[in-house]
DNA sequence: TTCGACACAAATAT
DNA sequence: GATATTTGTGTCGA
C-alpha cells in the first residue's frame, strides 16, 4: 500500500465507503496518461468545417510530478508525503474537538496531498459562451473563444452539491484559448484578433480575465472578496480582471511564465447562499462566472465570453452546524446506512470501477424534481467529486441511462476533466449520448488550436450542457461562434512548485473526504497555498489596495466596476 | 440565520 | 525538530 492507500483506509474506515465516490483510477489523465493528437471530426462552429485537434501532449516530470487524484498514487519518494501521512492521523486533541459531538468519526482532513499537488476537484465549468465574434486581422478567419478553469479548494460536494464555506478560501484558475478555423498558427504572445462589436472591427490589445458571481438563474450579483494572508487584519478587494494571454494549459505545472493563467486566490463569497440545510425550503444556489474581456485599442474592455460554474451551495455557519443538519427535504434521497450521503438511496450511474457516468442530453426536457429553477440536467454529478474527468468517460460503457435526482435539478457535472485540450480521445466527445451532435461531417475546415495546445474539442451544439444554466447567458453576436463546449475542470496547477498546488480537497475522491467536511469532524483543515504561490500572487493581491477598505460595501463590485454600458451585444468592463 | 470579529489550533513551509 | 506562516473553524455578539 503506498502512502496515499494508506491515508485513504485511514479515512474510509471512518464511513461506510460509497460506492458512488469512484476513485480516480478512472481517469487515466490522473495517472498521467500522455496526451496525443487525434483527429476530431466534431464541428468547429457554424459555418466552420471540421479538423484535426491537436492537444497537449503531457508529459510525466518526476521533479514536477502531476497531481493525482486517485488515492492510488504511487509516488511514495517525496519526503512530504510521509510526513503527510502522519498528519492525516486523526486528530482528538483539540480544544475544540473535545466540544464537539462529533468526535467519533473526526479525521482531520490534510491541506495537500501526498504528492503537496492538488487532488480536490471542485465544480465544473460550463460551456464557453462567446458574446463576440473574433477575427484575424485580415478578417479571413473567425476565431473561437474556449475558456477552462478549475477551483482548486475550498468547494466540496454535500448532497451533491457543490458547497463551500463563507468563510474558506476558495480558488480559481482559468486559461482560455483561441480557435482557428483552418490552420493557421500565430505567435503566442501576439493577439491578431479583431474584434467585432455591433458591426464595428476593433483590434484586440490584450485580453484580461476576471470572476464574478452571481445567484443561479438570476441576475443578482453576489460579491466575492479576495483576502491577503493577513485575512481579516489585511485588506479585503473585489477581484479584478487580470490581462492573459491565450494558450494556457492547466493541465501543465507550468511552462515558462503564467502569462496565460490567472489564478485567483483566497476568494470568499462575501455572502452565503439562503435556506442552507433548511428543510422544505428551496436551496439557493450561486454560480461564478468567469469572464473573458477583450480590451480595444482604444482602452475599453469588452467582455467578449463566459464560462460558469455549478451551481454552488454556500454555507454561512461553520461547519460544525451543518453536521447534523444536512437533511434539507428530500424525502427520497436519505439512505439510513449512510446517513451523509443523502443519494445513497439512488443508483447513480456508474461506469466500471463504480465512477458515475456521462450522461446524455435530455434535449429538453423539464426538469421533474422540486427545484426545477434549473434547467434539465442529464443525472448525477459526482457524489465523490473525486477524479471524476470526463476521460474516465472512456472507460465507460456507452449508453447509460442517466438518472434524475428530484433534488439536484441542475445540470450533471461529470465532465470536469473535459478541459478543451487535454483528453486525448476523441470518444469522449462522440459517446453514444453524445455523438450525434459532436460529430458533423458536414464541416470540412480544419479547426487548430492556434497555440497547438489546450483544445482538444469542438463544438456539441446539443451536448449533454445544452441545458447548461449558463447556456441560457445571452450571446447576441455570438454568431458561428455559439457552439457550447464542454469545459474543462483541470486537475493540475499551473506553476512550477511541485507543492503549488493547493487541495483543499484531495479527498473528494474519498467517501470520508466527502462526508468529513462539516460532517464528521471538527477543525477540518483544508489545503492552504504555498508560499511560492503566495509570492506569485503577492502583487496581484497587494497591488490593488487603492480604493478598497477592509470592508466592501458595494455588493456588486465586479460587474459594476467591470460591466460599465453592458448592452446585448457589448459588455464592457 | 447570517455576518464580522476574535481566537485557537492544525497543517504546512522554512 | 523548531519556528513561522497560513488557514479552517469554534464562538460570540450584533
Amino acid at each position: 500500500m503506498n502512502i496515499s492507500e494508506e491515508k485513504w483506509s485511514i479515512q474510509q474506515s471512518q464511513v461506510p465507503p460509497s460506492p458512488h465516490h469512484p476513485h480516480s483510477v478512472m481517469s487515466p489523465q490522473m495517472s498521467g496518461m500522455p496526451m496525443q493528437p487525434f483527429p476530431y471530426d466534431g464541428p468547429a462552429a457554424q459555418g466552420q468545417l471540421h479538423s484535426q485537434i491537436y492537444v497537449p501532449i503531457a508529459t510525466q516530470t518526476p521533479s514536477t510530478p502531476r497531481p493525482t487524484s486517485s488515492p492510488s498514487n504511487t509516488n511514495t519518494s517525496n519526503p512530504a508525503s510521509d510526513r503527510k501521512v502522519i498528519d492525516n492521523r486523526p486528530t482528538f486533541t483539540t480544544t475544540s474537538f473535545h466540544t464537539t459531538p462529533f468526535q467519533a468519526g473526526a479525521v482531520r482532513k490534510r491541506r495537500t496531498d501526498t504528492l503537496g499537488f492538488s487532488q480536490d476537484v471542485g465544480p465544473f465549468f460550463s460551456p464557453t459562451q462567446q458574446h463576440h465574434n473574433i477575427y484575424s486581422t485580415d478578417r479571413t478567419l473567425s476565431y473561437k473563444l474556449r475558456i477552462n478553469s478549475k477551483v482548486d479548494r475550498g468547494f466540496f460536494l454535500a448532497d451533491n452539491d457543490w458547497t463551500c464555506y463563507r468563510r474558506n478560501y476558495f480558488q480559481i484558475s482559468s486559461a482560455f484559448s483561441i480557435l482557428s478555423t483552418t490552420h493557421h498558427t500565430m505567435n503566442e504572445s501576439d493577439i491578431p484578433c479583431l474584434l467585432e462589436v455591433d458591426g464595428q472591427f476593433h483590434n484586440i490589445s490584450q485580453f484580461l480575465l476576471g470572476i464574478t458571481a452571481r445567484v443561479s438563474n438570476s441576475d443578482k450579483k453576489i460579491e466575492l472578496v479576495q483576502h491577503t494572508p493577513k485575512r481579516d487584519k489585511g485588506p479585503q478587494m473585489v477581484p479584478v480582471p487580470k490581462p492573459i494571454r491565450p494558450g494556457g494549459n492547466l493541465n501543465l505545472s507550468s511552462v515558462g511564465s503564467n502569462s496565460n493563467i490567472v489564478t485567483f486566490e483566497r476568494i470568499q463569497f462575501k455572502t452565503a447562499t439562503a435556506n442552507n440545510g433548511k428543510r422544505r425550503a428551496a436551496q439557493q444556489y450561486y454560480v461564478v462566472m468567469v469572464d473573458l474581456y477583450a480590451q480595444t485599442e482604444n482602452g475599453e474592455q469588452i467582455r467578449v465570453a463566459t464560462s460558469t460554474s455549478a451551481p454552488l451551495v454556500v454555507r454561512g455557519r461553520s461547519p460544525g452546524h451543518y453536521a447534523d443538519n444536512h437533511d434539507r427535504y428530500n424525502p427520497m434521497s436519505m439512505n439510513p446506512a449512510f446517513p451523509n450521503d443523502r443519494h445513497m438511496g439512488f443508483p447513480h450511474p456508474q461506469g466500471p470501477g463504480g465512477a458515475p457516468i456521462m450522461t446524455q442530453d435530455f434535449g429538453g426536457a423539464s426538469f421533474p424534481g422540486p427545484y426545477n429553477q434549473y434547467p434539465p440536467f442529464p443525472g448525477f454529478p459526482p457524489v465523490n467529486g473525486g477524479p471524476m474527468r470526463n476521460d474516465a468517460l472512456l472507460m465507460m460503457p456507452n449508453g447509460q441511462a442517466p438518472q434524475f435526482h428530484p433534488q439536484h435539478p441542475h445540470q450533471q457535472y461529470m465532465v470536469q476533466g473535459i478541459s478543451e485540450g487535454e483528453n486525448p480521445n476523441p470518444d469522449m466527445y462522440s459517446n453514444a449520448n453524445m455523438d450525434s451532435n459532436v460529430v458533423n461531417n458536414s464541416h470540412n475546415q480544419k479547426m487548430h488550436d492556434i497555440h497547438m495546445e489546450g483544445v482538444t474539442t469542438a463544438s456539441a451544439p446539443h451536448s449533454a450542457f445544452s441545458n447548461f444554466e449558463s447556456l441560457q447567458i445571452q450571446t447576441p453576436g455570438t454568431g458561428p461562434n455559439a457552439a457550447p463546449e464542454y469545459e474543462g475542470f483541470h486537475m493540475y496547477h499551473n506553476d512550477n512548485h511541485p507543492t503549488s498546488n493547493t487541495s483543499a480537497h484531495e479527498g473528494y475522491n474519498s467517501d470520508n473526504e466527502h462526508h468529513s467536511n462539516g460532517l464528521n469532524h471538527m477543525n477540518g483543515r483544508q489545503t492552504r497555498q504555498d508560499s511560492s504561490s503566495e509570492h506569485n500572487n503577492s502583487s496581484q493581491i497587494n497591488g490593488d489596495k487603492s480604493g478598497h477598505d477592509s470592508k466592501i460595501t458595494n455588493g456588486n463590485n465586479n460587474n459594476t466596476n467591470y460591466r460599465i454600458g453592458k448592452t446585448e451585444n457589448t459588455d464592457k468592463l
